[in-house]
DNA sequence: AAAACTTGAATAGTCATTCAAAAAATTGTT
DNA sequence: AACAATTTTTTGAATGACTATTCAAGTTTT
């Protein structure tokens, strides 16, 4: 129990300091010496756990795509209407934990580095499918047939661009207004 | 005057040949091998001509924002309407010149490691100000002063997620498609 | 002849990964 | 509890490979 226990930790330790040192360097610039030292362990240690620099970037991806889909999964069970899931969604995107620079900044590297790792690029391709199919279930039941694709991509589009804004933003960026500027575009979209 | 010219064609040539290969390795993978073999040229003369790897990486962002202005004041000036000139500044950005995989692909990588480079990152902001406040003057025109910034924000925002979108797809994309959907999200805005 | 251009080879540095050996934790035995 | 045996964890140092940049020596153009 106990052995399983250790690893855990340390991996979930790795993978912080891993998101702190990204953010920091850069994905491409960023080294094991650079995570190691954010970690407080040594390179040597991180590679017996993760075997090498490209499964720790893996894991670390999937660690966010995680998070991403406990804040989803939690805003949507207590919402009941079509609209209401529609702002849960956008809320779960925005939610304070999430909506930071350094974790914007994080996807965003994840983002450019996907198309030259096929681990990568698959984790993002069945989020995205997933938070399409999201909005496809909802708007749905709120728009005309010919409107939902174009409700669809608007939305959709907007999470993705203010996302990337978020990650290239100097200043500290604002959850709770971000929420409120989402809402008011589902609000736009459904007009 | 020729002498300049041969500078000035060694300059495209080895820009083009870095958007290739920038968007065949990534901006964090690429070397100045790579750039040179695409160029058929060596790795030695494009220091010659731009001094180092990060003087090139800042000429070809240039030169794509340069594209990117031209191909926007074309539209814009032949556009008579509020309207029509949002249509235009979508249109210069999904145009067939533009929206590619390749060249969204390279747009992503800037952005991604502008937070590591002070000159991508001045560039970038300039940029990004500059289309804000395009879009701000002709829908001030259009719409209640209360809905101006929500729908800039997701006009823009829209544009900057449909370029990540593009750069992520593995098939290729179709301008003609983007710009159709484009407007419709226009008319959604305006709605 | 002079200036501009090109490059192969050398330089000086970087980095991920491996590995042997030490340290720490866990287990089994009494 | 005590102690030894075993397994797990950690790391310093070595390895091997890779890179941007420089430069002297050529080639081409003016």
């Amino acid at each position: 129990m106990s052995r399983k226990r250790i690893r855990d930790i340390r991996n979930e330790e790795l993978i912080e300091a891993t998101i702190v040192a990204v953010h920091r360097h850069g994905y491409g610039a960023v080294t094991m010496a650079d995570i190691a030292r954010e970690a407080g362990a040594s390179a040597a240690s991180i590679n017996y756990y993760f075997g090498s620099k490209e499964g720790l970037m893996e894991a670390t991806m999937r660690h966010l795509l995680r998070k991403l889909r406990a804040a989803m999964i939690t805003g949507y069970s207590a919402a009941n209407s079509p609209t209401e899931r529609l702002y849960a969604v956008m809320n779960a995107n925005f939610s304070d934990q999430l909506f930071t620079v350094e974790q914007c900044s994080i996807w965003m590297q994840f983002w450019a580095s996907a198309p030259y790792s096929p681990h990568l690029a698959r984790l993002h391709h069945l989020n995205r499918a997933r938070v399409r199919s999201h909005f496809r279930a909802e708007l749905r039941r709120l728009l005309p047939a010919e409107g939902v694709e174009t409700a669809r991509q608007a939305l959709q589009n907007y999470m993705d661009g203010a996302w990337l804004q978020a990650a290239l933003s100097d200043q500290s960026v604002d959850p709770a207004a971000a929420r409120a500027a989402a809402r008011r575009v589902v609000d736009l979209a459904l007009s």
